[in-house]
DNA sequence: GAAAGTGTATTATGGAGATTAGTACACTTT
DNA sequence: AAAGTGTACTAATCTCCATAATACACTTTC
């Protein structure tokens, strides 16, 4: 249920929180009203601040992928309103364009990255939307 | 043949430079031998400090994509060895799960994001490898 | 050879963001 | 009442980004 911190990562703590949660629910490895673990549980498990996990738990709730509940505790939004940020397929553009820089540099194929693709969907175990 | 900085994005000015580089060469724009503008020109003309793309042009030449030649100017590598960098895969697929992540999260199926990809290299312009 | 233009190296400085630390508050459950 | 929840606040530290100013080694041009 816990989280790992790669420190060779430059990405801050509080992004690597999110992004795996975000994963986990993509995943289905955390489902609607599932509870998170406890801000201080949490920080003391990864050995890190609370603010810190404080801090992402507030972003996610700001993207509408959790809901926190005041003495009760946080958890995974009902339904999750997929359409909340506009600026979603502008990201996801993007990642794909650096994913097709580092395909060329790479010396692949444009069908080489599709099947990649491919590969990382089936990686997510089929719990996305299927087709 | 220069670039532009985005001051409302979060990544750091060389890295943006490095970015554009890469990208323009990707797309065709930019072919070996093609000199780019020296470090005093395009820091003057980009209003940014001199080591700010200095640095740049040195992360470029880590990655085999220019060569510099003292006194001479910095140009766009002969044959860029492709597949010089054994983290590329890894970041070609980390680029891939974000982008299914925040596909997941946009509510679009596989088929619409793998559309997505094609028309992201439509506007490479198929000036990197066909097929 | 002198001048102008190239990339590079060095040191110092300021600013922004991430993280930690400590404390306090409001709420809910038991 | 006690323990556990998220939250708010201030302060300090650290790292990275970017700037500033200067100097050096090299190449091309005149």
């Amino acid at each position: 249920m816990f989280f790992h911190i790669d420190t060779k990562s430059n990405a801050p703590l509080y992004e690597q929180i999110i992004q795996q949660v975000k994963e986990m629910c993509a995943k289905g490895l955390l489902i609607p009203d599932e509870r998170l673990p406890s801000v201080r549980e949490l920080s003391s498990h990864m050995v890190i601040n609370p603010n810190t996990v404080s801090k992402a738990y507030q972003e996610l709730e700001r993207q509408g992928i959790i809901v926190t509940v005041r003495g009760r505790g946080t958890f995974i939004s009902k339904e999750t309103d997929r359409t909340i940020d506009p600026g979603r397929l502008k990201a996801i553009r993007e990642f794909l364009k650096e994913a097709v820089i580092e395909n060329y540099y790479a010396g692949y194929s444009k069908k080489e990255l599709i099947e990649l693709l491919e590969e990382v969907y089936e990686e997510m175990e089929g719990k996305t939307d299927e087709n």
